[in-house]
DNA sequence: AGTGTTTGTTTCGCTATCCAACATATTATG
DNA sequence: CATAATATGTTGGATAGCGAAACAAACACT
């Protein structure tokens, strides 16, 4: 036998890493900006006309995205062709909650497809939650195989979660404790899965798609059922720490001999600000943030008031300090947090002038999240999205047959 | 008139990203290690054996770097020369206090040089740190001249500093407001200077030279006279915030109904913890880190353990709040709050175990600083070595004739 | 209709990398 | 002490990817 002269490696020719990363941030920019032309793309990029239309050529040859006819806006010169980001190419977001798991499909360029909502009787533990999303995902399958291609499933958790091993470490709301979700997940799908804190992902698709499109300095809170959960984007890039943990402003310190919290402490904000006495005064069992507002707006009193005040004093205090840790541009403020900002316009920010840094509090501005109920479903998606960006034409190669038109 | 056909920009020949990045990628490395193999260094970039020689002879050419004999180390196989950075190439620190002015030379590969402290009467303005820096620099410059390629100067502040232009936005201690010391120390010493707060810096340099060394996630906290400076780093990099503010952990918020501020809130964490009343309880005047530790050590009694067990229940919440929200690997504490950590060992860390989550507490080590008086100087040298590090060629192509000794 | 402007397209050359073969310096082995 | 094994520096050639320039196309303006 004749050993062969030079051993062939993996793939047939691995791309140059140059060439994978300027293909990794067009598809960025497209996914994340939806509608660019091809003389905008040049601009954003710094790259070469030819360089553009080439990577470009090779992206639509990938099904990654399409060119279409010029917008109408009249312009000298000869009209640029519009980049669509294919929302065949997708990902899939799974949001276990304490009433429900909600699985949804998002394209690229982040729209929602498809959201279902499936109500629990009881709090769904982790293996519940698990075979519901299979059940579900197995269901759209053949929709899926037929008309998508899907990178992969994010699954966003309120709790603590280890990014790298997708492991939920502890999930207090939930009731879960070391739950490898991704890998339970992935064994059920197929499909490559990872999971993440509900809130940090909040924080990027709110940076992405929603209320802090364009900035650099984010902090993003939620408050919920569950308490209160939080993401920071610091320079662009979400805030991890070494295993993923990072981001739980809900347990601030706010109080001295505050009332215990579940976490260990005392005095952390999530004890001091909850919805649930909001509930209380609305005179409502329950229902979602809008119908909060309108509860409370309809009831207005001194009492509603006082306490709307109250909570947004505790708030101020973990705002001012994270203002002075991040020097953040934007705050944004989900759940009943967006409530208690709506209630009293200007509030927070009055709060945050005369209580945090003058140099670190210059440019903050606090609005309310944008994305409503999809942040969730968009937030998870670009999870899974997360490889594909980085590597559009890797991953996929790496798909497991999906349409591969060329012999080997 | 002929016009000429073709425009020739800039530079003779502007150098391939890729090139750059890596040049400079191996910078970093030889930098920030000090000393390492040839073999090393391939390992550690990925790059190609050939690659990487080329690299480095382009270094060497570019006097960067030296080779030296390999090290004894018995290793089979061809022994691989030692790549050492070359002090040579170096930059300058300053760093203003409330009672002196300190400058620095320090050289590539993070050794101080020369350090020389200016002592003043009063807090010096910052048109007089200024002056004094200036002129201890004109008093090197022969021998800069001869001996050194100074790549810039790096001036650490106490205080909020606008990274992008190197205003002093206030400094409270020095009673500056709104000064612009970088562009004033350039243009009194020709070199190109930059200015930041000097716990950031600090954090820097503890990251890359001292305590915290290797890791990527870590809190640095400073307690000096002039109050509580803390600087960030996350995932490798510091946290600059939208206008390099961040980082102030010093005004987090520990007590309800606490002193009020001179940053206008009450209840920072640096009304609490100072060490003013250290000193007092130590029974002198002044002195530094070193001298408090031993007096406190000597004058040991129940007040002194009260004051350092209440200081250190006050430092305890404002890390454990660090904590949640960063999920740090390492805690470096400097000044004072090294004294007090060290006086009373492992109590910050049962503190942190006990108040902070479990998920963001696992891996955190609390540690002293390591670099002691050198500290600034690493920082703000780093600052000044910033632009060449991250392009060696270009930075040194650009430098006002130093030694070219090419025909153009 | 002609002119100027902007942008896509094509061709070509250059740069930086990787690969493979060879050279070299050391330890391990008999 | 000689030979083998191993790791690494060195050299020459091949390739990929980008930018520059010249050309072509499509628009607005006059």
């Amino acid at each position: 036998m004749m050993p062969s002269p030079t051993r062939n490696t993996v793939a047939i020719s691995e791309p140059d890493p140059s060439r994978r990363n300027n293909l990794a941030l067009l598809t960025s920019l497209v996914h994340h900006n939806g509608v660019l032309s091809r003389a905008q793309l040049t601009k954003r990029t710094g790259l070469n006309r030819s360089t553009v239309g080439a990577l470009i050529g090779q992206l639509v040859n990938l099904e990654v995205v399409y060119e279409a006819a010029p917008s109408g806006e009249a312009q000298v010169g000869r009209p640029s062709p519009i980049v669509h980001p294919r929302p065949s190419i997708a990902a899939l977001a799974v949001n276990p909650e304490i009433d429900a798991v909600t699985i949804g499909l998002v394209g690229l360029g982040g729209k929602v497809q498809k959201k279902i909502r499936f109500d629990t009787e009881r709090i769904p533990t982790a293996k519940e939650a698990v075979n519901i999303a299979a059940a579900v995902i197995e269901g759209m399958r053949s929709e899926l195989d037929a008309s998508y291609q899907v990178m992969g499933v994010g699954i966003a958790v309120p709790g603590l979660v280890n990014r790298d091993d997708g492991v939920v470490r502890h999930a207090p709301h939930l009731g879960w404790r070391d739950e490898p979700v991704a890998r339970m997940l992935g064994e059920a799908t197929g499909y490559p899965c990872h999971a993440a804190n509900d809130a940090s992902l909040g924080a990027e698709g709110e940076l992405l798609f929603g209320a802090g499109a364009g900035q650099k300095n984010l902090i993003f809170l939620n408050g919920g059922a569950s308490g209160i959960g939080g993401g920071i984007v610091a320079d662009g890039e979400l805030l991890r720490g070494t295993s993923g943990y990072a981001g739980e402003l809900g347990h601030t310190f706010v109080r001295s001999s505050g009332k215990p919290c579940h976490c260990g402490a005392t005095g952390c904000l999530e004890t001091e600000v909850s919805q649930s006495s909001l509930f209380e005064l609305a005179g409502i069992g329950g229902g979602d943030a809008g119908d909060l507002e309108q509860a409370l707006r309809r009831n207005s009193s001194e009492t509603v008031d006082a306490e709307v005040a109250r909570q947004l004093e505790f708030l101020g205090i973990a705002l001012r300090n994270a203002v002075n840790i991040f020097n953040p541009e934007a705050i944004v403020l989900d759940g009943f947090l967006g409530v208690l900002h709506a209630l009293s316009p200007g509030k927070l920010d009055s709060l945050l002038r005369s209580q945090a840094m003058d140099g670190p509090a210059d440019q903050v501005k606090t609005y309310r999240a944008a994305l409503g109920s999809d942040l969730m479903m968009i937030g998870a998606a670009e999870l899974a999205f997360a490889q594909f960006l980085s590597d559009p034409a890797g991953a996929l190669a790496a798909l497991p047959m999906g349409k591969v038109d060329y012999v080997r």
